[in-house]
Formats: C-alpha cells, structure tokens, sequence
DNA sequence: AATGAATGAGTCTTCATTCAT
DNA sequence: TATGAATGAAGACTCATTCAT
C-alpha cells in the first residue's frame, strides 16, 4: 500500500510538472486513442493536432506507447481514488447509516469524476483488452484494492443486517454492473427525458432491494 | 422485420458457401482481432496463420475492414437472435409461468451460444467504439428489435404482477448489466472454484428480488 | 520484301480466325490501353470489359505484353500498307499528273484508314516511346519500306520539275509533319467549324509551293 | 496573365528551394519517367537511383502522381515561356525585319532550350495523353497564351505582305508541325552526317515559300 | 528544448500469371 | 476451351522512431 501510495503521488504529481507543450501532447492524445483507438492512431497526427513537431512528442514519451501509459496509468490509479484514499474510505464506512447512502455518494462522486475524465476512461476502457500490462495493473489495482476494501464496507452493512448473507464478491459484481449499466446508458446511449434524480433513486431502490436480506 | 429475417438469412447462409480456405480466414483473423485488436493485426500475419497467400485474403474480402464486417455482422446478428426469431419468441412468452424460469433459459440460451462464439463477440464488443457503422448497426438491432421485443415481455410479467411498475427500458438495463456482469466475470476474470449453478441461482434471485414490486 | 509480305499476310489474315472472345478481349484491350496506357490498364480490367474470365486472356496471349503486340504490330503494318502494296504503289507514281494530286490521293486514304482505327493508332503511338522491340518494328518498316518507296516518287515528281532539287528524306519529313499535324489537328484538337476540304486545300497549296522549284 | 506570371514565377523559383536529396529525386525520376514511363516506373526504383530511402520521396511529393506534376509543370511553362515573357516577346515583334529571321531566332531559342531539357520535354509528351490534367494545362497555357501572341506576331507580317492571308491558326498549325518534325527527326532519329545549318537553312525557306502569298 | 528531415520496415492492396477443374 | 481461385512478388504509401541542427 505505501508503495502504491507512493507511486500514485508520483504519477498524479508530475502531472502539475508539465509544460504547456506536454499537456497539448496529452491532450491531443487523448482525444484521438478515444476516438479512432491507440493503434488506429498515428503519432503525426496526434503532433499536428498538439500543435508541435513530431519528434517534441518522442523528447517527452519514449515510445507511443509510452504516451498511452502516461495517459492511462494515472487515470486508472483516479478511477477507483475513493478506495485507496485511506481517510475518505473511513469517512464512508462510518458516515452512512444505511448502505443505500453509501451507494448513492458513491455514484455521486464517480459521477462527478466521469464528468471531467470522460474521454480518458473511455481510452482506459477500450485499451485494455488490448494490452495486457494494463489488464493486469487493472486487476492487480481494482481487483484487489477495491475488492478488499468494498469488502470490508459489505461485510460492515451485513453486520448491520442490510445485506444478505452473499458473498462480498457477489456483491461487488452485481452493484458494479448496475452502475456500470447506469453511466453506459447515461453516456453512450444518452437518451432523451433523461431524469438523474429519478433514475438514481430506482437505481439505488433496485440494487438495496435486490441485496435485502429476504 | 421481413427485410431484417432475409438478410439474416442471407448471412447466416452464406457461411455454409464458404470454402475450406474461407473458413480458415475467417478463423484466423477472428482469433488476431480478438486478441490484438482489428487494427494492431496486419493482413499478412492473418493470412500466415490461415495458411494462404496474402492475395487471396483480398481475393474473398475486398479490403481488410470487409473481413471484420463479415465476421461481425452476423455474430451481432445471432446475439440477437433469440429476440427476433419469432417462434422462439412466443414460446419465451408464454412458456414461463414466472418470470425467474424466462430468465433462467434466457440465461442458459444465450451461455450456450457465448461458449460457441466466445471469440467473435469478443471481436464485436471490442471493435464497435471504433467503427460508427458497427455501433449504428448493433444500435439499430438491439436497440430496436431486441428492446421491442423485450419490452412486451417485460409488460406481460407486470400485467401478473411478478415485476414493479417500473419502465421496461431500465428493467431491460439492469436485467442486461447483471447478466453481462455475471458473463465478464465467467469468462474474463474467470475465478477459480465457480459454482455455476450457485451463482446462476444467485443471480436470478438478485434480479427477481430487484425487480419485484414492494 | 518477300518475307514482309508474308508476315504481314499472316499477322492480317489471323485476324480472321478470331473467335467472338478473342475479338471481345482485342477490342476491350485497345480501348483500355488507348485510355489508360498500357502499364496503367489491368488484364482484370480487360477481361472484366471484354466479358471474359482472366484465364481466358492468358489462354490466347501467353503474356500481357502479347497482347499489346498482337494489337499494334498488324495495326503498324496497316498504317503503311500503301506504300508497301506493290500495285497500289504503282498507281501512285503513275496515275497522278501532279504531285497535289497524289497528295490530295494519299491523305484521302490515310484519312479513312484513321476514321476506322483511330483508337489503334493512338496505342501505337503513345506505346512506341516505352517498347524498344516497338520503335525497331517501326524504325524497320516505316524508316525503311515508306522512305524508299516515298523517296522513287519523290524523284518521279522531281523529275517532272514540280518539287525543288531537296534531299528526298527533307521532303518527307516535312510532307508527314505538316500532314501528321493536320490530323492531330483535326482528331485531338478537333475544333469547332473544320472545314475540311478547305483545310485539305491549303495544306497541299502548303506543301505544293513549300516545295516547288523557286 | 498577372496570375499566370505569378504562378510562373512560383514554380520556377521553387526550384531554386530545393535541397539536394530533392534535386536527386527529382532527377531520378525525370529519368526514369522519360525512359520508363510514369505508369511503368515504381518509386522504388526511383528511391534506389536517387540514393535515398523510399519515404523520403513521400515526405516531399504526397503522391507519385505529385512528382510527376511537378517535373512535368514547370516544364511546360519553361516550354512556352518565349510566348509569355513580354519584354522578349515585344522583341520578337519589331526587332526582325523579316519573318524568315523571326523563324531562326525562334528554332534556335527553343533548340537552346530542348539541348537543356529533352528528357523533361519527353516526360511531357508521353504523359500528356494519359493525364488528362496535363493535357487541360496544356491546351489552356499553349492553346490560349502561344496562340494568341503568336496570332499578332502572324498579323504583323501578313501587314507587311510577307505571310499570304491564311488563317493565324493554320499558320500557326503548319509552322509548329514543321519545327516539330525537324526537332524530332534530330532527337528521336537522329541521322548520321546532319548538317544543322543547312537543314535550319532549308526548313525556313519552306516555310516561307509555302506561306508566301501568290 | 524543440524541430522536422530522413529512414526503412511494414501496411494494405493489386498484379500478371498458373493450374486444377 | 474456358474458368476463376490461388498465388506471391511487387506496388504505393505510412509509420514510429532517430538525429543533426
């Protein structure tokens, strides 16, 4: 966990490290691996649309892929922040009397997340089929961190008898996948007469009746 | 529908012309696409692994994004099918006192064909953010046929009372993510000691309990 | 002479043996290469137009330079073949009083020997600078047959007074440029209101007086 | 004409820009063009002769088609460049008392500038017929600039009554098809025991005899 | 630090030609 | 005789990366 801490500060700080040309680099970057995919895009494209010359981009990243990890890496560690931030993750445990308000400031923050990172999780999501260090960092990251401390947060609101008696991991999966549907439906679908506070409310209603003890 | 049946026909049918070299192509580019991606494969790596020259890729395939359309076009259509065969379709309606037994052989249909066809609805998912006529296509399938149909199915287990008042677009959405879920964990994570049965049993009981009126 | 003539019996005559196919593909072929250019015209353009397989081209002219030969050598004949018909030629040098009117005779038949092979003569042309083999065949037969027998009439008509004491290669040269410009003229630039017997007129009223004694 | 100029003025000038591995190509590919054909010449070939690498002919020409534009339009300008330069061409006007002088000065001008230039002027010639943007070009800078000088330049002598009163066109006509032949015969023939002076000698006195009035 | 010209391996695709049917 | 599937060499062009300036 230190190391990781470490590592994390490292890769969110040097962000503030970078000069304007880098950010463009980053930026244009972005957006074309969302758009077209890593592979579908080529460095003098992502030069031109940043605004500098072409070998600006390899003085900065290594190789191109080395650009891709600059962008991913960092955004996979922001992903799942709520569940490695030691003090925020007490705060959740302890400051929500029932699990349904726990789910609901969760999606809230991711939400508010998403928001900003739109285009970087969509490079995240897309990317990782394709390359196995980042499968792997994934699960390594959200596969254990997050499940031990989610865990830790189900076994928390099973005591209290809120939750059935499934295993954590179960758990994990099904809240993960309404959420996960919630914010596709919301981002990629985008459908009309769409009313947040209502589709949370059911949302939230589904997933603690769904999980209630019988 | 008339037109959709027919060209699903028509695709569906033309597999049975393919000659053996064909098949091999087909194979051997679904198994690259799946595992580097559509645009991190070249032609010649596709057409070494098929075991033919390269010219005879172009010779069935007009360009290399032809090969992916066949190989995804009629996979997306029988992820489908289930939806738009209309025989099956009453018999899902009508068959199933509850709603629990729909979903539990909707589940083991639709398990069957992933066992099959593992790899190509790998390809698909992996390359519909990439190609605006893919996700159009897929939208216009699923979106429509497939929400039509379900939507009639989902009203008909209201009309007895087994489902809450809710819109049959966020049932079918959260019916959709549990079961995505359940299937990304199976064959992606792949835990060890998986106890399909149990976990089969888990989830309906998650959903039919979500889903059920207060 | 003897050997000329036979060949030319040969190349000529085989065109009667042509089945519908091999005319089919001879005709789609010299349209192509007329437009195109022999380099930039496919055999799988060819065959497509003459209606053929791709085999079948190959079944009838071993290589796709064949058939470029096979269109052009007997076209290069016909273009001098009145200067290489023994009795033709005769008449020439003795039936015209004047050297206008075996002129006004030569361009007349040359004339209608373009209306019916325009597109031919323009392969000829625009190949001869790319085929060495080409430019020899035309070099032989052009530079020696048409100078030789051109050069007889040329000191017929010399004798008679009616053109100056040149070097008969001079009058040649001048009599094929101005009337190889004409017919440019006329097939390329192709103006608007061409009058052509006015133009014929004072192409020979050209000529005529370019040439005579002073 | 102020466009035209300016335009001149661009390609003509840009050639002074060119680095030397440019200058290689562009000569390397002139060479080829002329002996090969454009079609029949692979930029590979090009590459090897010019002793670079193949993408660094893609760096400065977009397209092969590109190269060939830009040997071929600067030469066609060059070509006719006695036609559009003013100050020479209001030389040519008065400073030649006879239209016989005004001929030498124009063959010896333009022969001055093929001994400089042949395998361009070869690459023009051959492709033109495939191009139908060169043959466009061409028609729009020859047909309009060169005819219309020389049609005033024709009016003046036919004032003087050393031109009989033919149509400038058809002067125009029989005067270029004259030098034409006489060029090619040089170049492409290229005889044994060729006497410049005379040949020049008796090829203006054609001209002018042909052209004389009555 | 930044540039952009240069590279050559690699891309998709086309080609002329062959051969089994 | 005619077909058209199959070939693999070659085509034009792009790419990520390097390096001298």
């Amino acid at each position: 966990m230190e190391k990781l801490d470490k590592r994390m500060e490292e890769l969110l700080q040097s962000e503030g490290d970078l000069t304007e040309k880098q950010r463009n680099i980053l930026a244009a970057a972005t957006e074309m691996f969302a758009q077209k995919g890593f592979a579908a895009t080529s460095t003098s494209e992502i030069a031109k649309k940043a605004g500098v010359a072409e070998g600006t981009i390899f003085r900065h990243y290594k190789t191109k892929k080395d650009l891709l990890l600059s962008i991913v890496s960092p955004t996979m560690l922001r992903m799942i922040s709520p569940f490695i931030l030691k003090d925020i993750n007490k705060v959740l445990n302890q400051d929500y009397e029932r699990f349904e308000d726990f789910l609901r400031e969760m999606i809230k923050n991711r939400q508010a997340f998403l928001d900003n990172n739109l285009q970087v999780v969509k490079v995240v999501i897309q990317e990782i089929p394709f390359h196995p260090e980042l499968r792997d960092q994934f699960i390594q990251h959200v596969g254990q961190k997050v499940y031990q401390r989610f865990s830790e947060t189900v076994q928390y609101y099973q005591a209290k008898g809120q939750i059935a008696d499934i295993p954590p991991a179960t758990v994990l999966r099904n809240v993960s996948s309404v959420i996960l549907g919630y914010f596709a439906t919301k981002y990629i679908v985008a459908p009309v007469g769409w009313d947040e506070e209502k589709e949370i409310d059911e949302l939230i209603a589904f997933l603690a009746k769904g999980l209630a003890p019988e």
